[in-house]
DNA sequence: AATATGTAGAAAAACGTTTTATTACAGGCA
DNA sequence: TGCCTGTAATAAAACGTTTTTCTACATATT
């Protein structure tokens, strides 16, 4: 491999020059520019980006740390994290923590030593740790000058960047929605109660249940992990042990997509016996059958959002301490539909 | 931040005795190592893993470059590289080309710089340009001595390491099965032409075919680019102007979705009238309706397996040249059944 | 007793850059 | 002519490690 100081001895000139030719950092006389840049060519130089960075001290990669990539919210994301990296001339390290946050913090420390000019992290923190967990993100953004972006999780600090969902606001609309359908018995699929998401569902569904006099009972709720198998099988379940519902409400749409099947087998038909709404929109919600009601999540544009925030941070020292919260959107399809009970009251059936 | 110097200082020692302590490289006396462990532990030091690396000219890094995240092959594959990689201690910087062979050779190129010890790519490398490809990567792993894996694509070099999936097989007993369940006219709803999958499915599907007597006609072949809506799009147009096919192979599952959904719109029946087949054996082909008969592909042992080569290449420098193919199994489903015609034939109706 | 051997530890070199300080020289001005 | 100023280029320092070389001293060997 050839090196900085081969290239000024092919040139006949010095390692200071050949620096100044290739980073354009001082002018340099047309002849010996011309000279540097055939010693590059003539010996394939390529500088070694290791030692630049460690001079510069910036390296021009970030990492991304996220739960799951088989979830498919993330792969989305994850796209748009790079589109806003490849714009910016940066390079992700990428890890994923399988919702395990021992497993998270490992990563975080790792990326605190030196390879990253900044962190996105969609934290798998569990609710009852978040603020000790914050103040420890903050206090490292504050003492190692790597500025963190997180997804999702609703902490609020100075020193972070942090992008959210509405996740209240939507979820109460998608309970307010099938409520206005007539439903009252309503089956409520959710992910682990240790993820904040837990709780925002929670917030939301006890908000829109509140305002029309009714309350979030305990035998309603089912816990899965987001995948479809575990919506499957906990609405499978439900099911057998006598749940009569006449809509269910899924966190996700993969959940929501087991449901469905849970519910077909369970010789219910959707929506007559049983509506379904979901949360993500992704694209197979468009293709089976019934398309699915669902949230619409802007995954791409979080990713990209967050992309952009931390490069501010990174480049601009500006922006900490932003909190963007992004909108779902409900998109009515056929999976959800007036309550049968609603409808004989209605029609006199 | 804290040095090697700053914590050789507090501990009044060298710094060759602080690195010793450190990487356990030579035996230091009971006593000192005390007190240079509680210098680390007073000042906060992490080294700086840029300078070590530079010193060390490895970086414990790999790069991973795969067409495109969103495509429910390559998550799982990414896992099982991320699962090899993490027992090894290595990191993974992502790159995705979205089937952009410009953006592929750049991140490539981008990658011999300094930044990996390694890379795994899942090339997106058009089918005319194979040969010369392969013997410019082979080219790099001799020149730069950055060893390289690659996904799917059929490179044979001994400086390689390459993993494939046998799908001229695959493809071959897909059809085999169609001809044996009495299917004749069988429409091919494949990937972009200029992707290595492509030539392989045609090869597969030829032979099959050929050893009944039939071959394949051009009309039959539908295109699209591996996501679901292509399918959907592409088989809709089919059947508008009048494909009569009694089957139809997808050469993937999320293309495959997209075809029975217009399918179904068609207001044909699965499998009663149109047979469908996919390939990957994505989670959701066992939920939808009906569920999905399909080639299983060992995507998170291909990613495993590639990881586990690449790092016996970096760190044995051995296994160099090794070619190993995976195996496609078929999963009989609900959405493939005998033909019609043939059915009538047999049973007399 | 004199020399060889081994070893804990320190000093110094090296890795390949960027950046700061220095040099040498040309042009402008009094 | 002599001095100041500006500038193209070089020399040297610095970044924070690992690794090689060296030192000093204790122990073993003849």
């Amino acid at each position: 491999m050839a090196t900085i100081t081969d290239v000024a001895r092919e040139a006949g000139v010095s390692i200071s020059t050949v620096s100044n030719v290739i980073n354009g950092t001082k002018f340099v006389g047309e002849e010996l520019t011309e000279r540097v840049n055939r010693a590059i060519e003539t010996l394939g130089y390529q500088a070694n980006e290791l030692a630049a960075s460690m001079k510069r001290r910036t390296t021009n990669n970030i990492g991304v740390i996220l739960p799951n990539i088989g979830m498919v919210f993330f792969p989305d994301v994850l796209k748009g994290i790079e589109a806003a990296a490849k714009e910016h001339g940066y390079k992700i390290f990428y890890f994923s923590t399988d919702y395990d946050f021992e497993k998270e913090k490992e990563y975080l420390n790792l990326l605190k030593t030196s390879w990253v000019d900044g962190i996105i992290i969609d934290s798998c923190c569990p609710t009852g740790e978040v603020s000790t967990y914050q103040e420890s993100l903050a206090a490292n953004v504050a003492g190692r000058n790597v500025p963190v972006v997180t997804l999702e999780t609703p902490f609020n600090h100075k020193n972070l960047g942090v992008i959210t969902l509405n996740e209240v606001k939507f979820t109460d609309e998608a309970i307010e929605y099938l409520i206005s359908l007539g439903h009252r018995e309503i089956g409520i699929l959710l992910g682990p109660e240790n993820i904040p998401m837990y709780s925002n569902n929670i917030k939301g569904i006890e908000a829109a249940l509140e305002r029309h006099g009714m309350e979030l009972l305990r035998e309603n709720i089912m816990i899965g992990d987001y995948f479809a198998e575990s919506g499957y099988t906990a609405v499978k379940k439900a099911l057998d042990s006598g749940a009569q519902w006449s809509a269910i409400f899924s966190a996700n749409d993969q959940m929501a997509i087991g449901a469905i099947k849970a519910i077909k087998e369970a010789n219910l038909s959707i929506p007559d016996d049983v509506s379904v709404i979901g949360v993500d929109g992704i694209y197979v919600t468009t293709l089976i059958d019934p398309p699915l009601t669902t949230v619409e999540l802007p995954r791409f544009d979080m990713g990209y959002r967050a992309g952009n925030l931390l490069m501010e941070m990174i480049q601009g020292r500006s922006r900490y301490g932003e909190h963007i919260e992004m909108e779902g959107k409900m998109i009515i399809r056929k999976s959800t539909e007036k309550a049968a009970r609603e409808d004989w009251v209605l029609t006199g059936w």
